[in-house]
DNA sequence: TATTGTATACGAAACAATTCGTACTCATAT
DNA sequence: ATATGAGTACGAATTGTTTCGTATACAATA
């Protein structure tokens, strides 16, 4: 049933916008997309968008006022597990640890962060013996 | 230019095949993609994708004889780079450790990646004095 | 009450991915 | 030579996302 979950990277960006913020409505919705420069898009497109979010049951609303309340139906770490794992089996045919060396790689990681996945490890392998 | 490779799902389980096996004939990429169970995909549907991958750049091909031979136009890291910089920013924002985290998390990673895991680590902490 | 501004609802267009039917080419075996 | 089989090319249908124009509802106000 997780595996049905498939936003698309537009729903994505309002769900972020949602887990972020908290219920909200289509044109505060609209109006943060439309923050990000060299992006416009049209207040009727976000509102559809959202339609069907909430009738694929990616969105909550509140209809009882006139301007409706969206919020997410979906957990966020629910949502990331899912298309986590989707994308590690498309693109690295599900190695982990390949992704993970990659994204360790490429990306800056603060010392902190390093360290705080280093202590995860260390007790992954406690837990597990080789 | 890398970030307008776009693969699609359906795109990215030819490219694996073809990193994985080098230069392939239609026929050889859509046996391999019908050898999974429960999948049967038409000869003409495979060869039309790969047809608009060698246009859209992702594929190169070899005309020379009747039947065609095709490969990939395109390094795997250098996709999957791309594609994990995407997902990374979609996903999660760009956090690479919250990324890193549930990736550990999440999914069973033997003893021995783990190891290397922590050598990078090790590695990229040594470069960084905090 | 009539106007204005902000909402939602609806439907259609544009676009891309996927799928496959059909036509055509060509080598080879009859 | 011709029939068969395997290949490519082409075009169209299907599905899903994104986009927005337009219609309509309604509250506030002039």
């Amino acid at each position: 049933m997780v595996n049905e979950i498939r936003p698309t990277d537009g729903e994505l960006e309002i769900l972020q916008i949602l887990w972020k913020n908290g219920p909200s409505t289509v044109r505060e919705i609209n109006d943060l997309l439309n923050s990000d420069q060299d992006k416009n898009i049209g207040y009727t497109t976000t509102l559809k968008i959202m339609q069907i979010m909430f009738e694929k049951g990616l969105l909550r609303r509140d209809d009882s006022q006139r301007t409706h309340i969206y919020s997410s139906a979906v957990r966020e770490g629910k949502i990331q597990s899912a298309l986590l794992d989707r994308f590690l089996n498309a693109a690295y045919k599900g190695s982990a640890s390949k992704l993970a060396l990659q994204l360790l790689g490429n990306h800056k990681t603060t010392a902190d962060e390093l360290a705080e996945i280093k202590a995860l490890i260390d007790q992954l392998e406690k837990n597990k013996p080789s």
